[in-house]
DNA sequence: ATGCAAATTCCATATAATGAGACTTCGTAG
DNA sequence: CTACGAAGTCTCATTATATGGAATTTGCAT
């Protein structure tokens, strides 16, 4: 079912830290081995490993593995080379601020919403407590809006990949469904979020786009039902499509510089 | 050098995560060739084996490796289970808003300060640009109270670790003054960094420690000489301790839940 | 003390990683 | 257009490493 199997011992240990983070807790081997494909004594071994390589942490006490410190040390670079987030930083500050609502700053990772940054205007703020956290694509703006965008054969991959779980009444659940609202969403140019993930909670999306086409990220606006309308969001198609535009322009400088000493 | 060679096949891909970390860039094949200790087949097929893993991406056209964006994912989840961040978050925004100042929240890594979190009134933040920064320990206020509360054995191999690099003119630069200065931290509760790391940049810091006494990280609180002396800070000493008790108590209770259903 | 489950270690075997070198691709200059 | 060189990719016999069934130890509960 995983792809683990097909990269040898790293794959197999690599998939102890996805045990692991998917227990949203920190476990005791006997856990982490019932949820573990391989046998007592290889299980046990590349525990072993990723905790000599930082990559879990074990607390002997509790008897309890969880992640590593070096996931958030490597993950800061990561952040700061390979994703949209320095990048598009500024541009979050100043829609945030010229919107007064969440903006939510997301790329594809194998068919699902990661949040790459996020802003909220006089909120406190966690940090990698929003950053790095995944959702679904078929109900959310961002996913959907990305998905709109792909190439088709990165699109079937990640249609496939969709749980189509229903959250909520508005929640499109299931693929012929979300291909006909895919339609819309390419001619809109924006997608909506109409309380599909969460009751209460809608968003107006747009993609980050490279100039052939291909998508690498997504821009929304959050807001609650309390304080407006789906048709309210609309609003926002402007600034959304002004700064989505910026950041792929930048983007697409900083990738491909201009020649120059 | 590195402990990567006692973990086989994993510490070695481990390796080319740390090598493109290290670069703060993305790379080129023959960049991280150069930089590894590996052959030029087996560097390669490490290479296919993260980047199909995620934990590295690949980009066709600039041929270039960066960090994977699995990693970002991963982070999270470790940042969430196995961090003091989320217990110590909402008392740095009570600090933050207290003293006015920026504050910072770090554990040690392989004898190296890791932020887990910061806070700074009145200032666009970027999440993961600060979360996973490392910072040496020999030179900052948070990495010197951490390695003054440190058991000895595990003292001894920060130490042993440390660089002793000659940031400014107040930079302690041998392990004999270093240790010295521990003693007097030890003694105080708290360590100074009177512009050690930056000219102009001073802080205090105090410990997180477990009732045993263990070092579980530290907070400190930073300001700019221009708008305080080191004895200003001297002030926030009575704060600081509240709050780090206040987090050291509650990650106690979270660590060790008083028995129930 | 005793029993039981969980955690850890052992070691012959199977399996996967290795790396020298061959090959392909691509950009550049003649 | 072709030749060249450098960068990247692939092959396969050899070697080293990972594997996992089973035995052993640990530690908790009775």
């Amino acid at each position: 079912m995983n792809h683990a199997l097909k990269d040898g011992t790293v794959g197999k240990a690599l998939l102890m830290l996805d045990i692991i983070a998917d227990a949203e807790q920190s476990l005791r081997f006997n856990n982490i081995l019932a949820l573990s494909p391989f046998p007592k004594a290889t299980t046990y071994r590349l525990l072993q490993t990723m905790t000599s390589q930082a990559m879990l942490s074990y607390d002997a006490e509790s008897q309890k593995y969880s992640l590593g410190m070096r996931l958030v040390r490597l993950a800061h670079h990561a952040w700061k080379q390979a994703s949209l987030g320095p990048i598009a930083s500024p541009y979050l500050n100043q829609l945030a601020s010229e919107v007064g609502e969440t903006v939510h700053l997301a790329q594809i990772e194998n068919g699902q919403v990661l949040f790459i940054d996020k802003r909220h205007t006089s909120q406190r703020f966690e940090t990698l407590a929003q950053v790095g956290r995944i959702a679904p694509a078929h109900c959310t703006g961002v996913g959907k809006v990305m998905l709109a965008y792909m190439q088709p054969e990165r699109q079937d991959y990640a249609l496939q990949r969709q749980t189509y779980i229903k959250f909520t009444n508005t929640t499109i659940t299931n693929k012929e469904a979300l291909l006909d609202e895919l339609i819309t969403i390419k001619r809109e140019g924006v997608a909506y979020d109409k309380e599909e993930h969460e009751n209460g909670i809608i968003s107006i999306a747009a993609p980050i786009l490279t100039s052939s086409g291909q998508v690498m990220g997504a821009i929304s606006i959050a807001t609650s039902t309390s304080r407006h309308t789906v048709e309210d969001l609309t609003q926002y198609r402007g600034v959304l499509d002004t700064i989505t535009k910026a950041v792929s322009t930048e983007a697409e400088l900083y990738l491909h510089p201009t020649s120059g000493s």
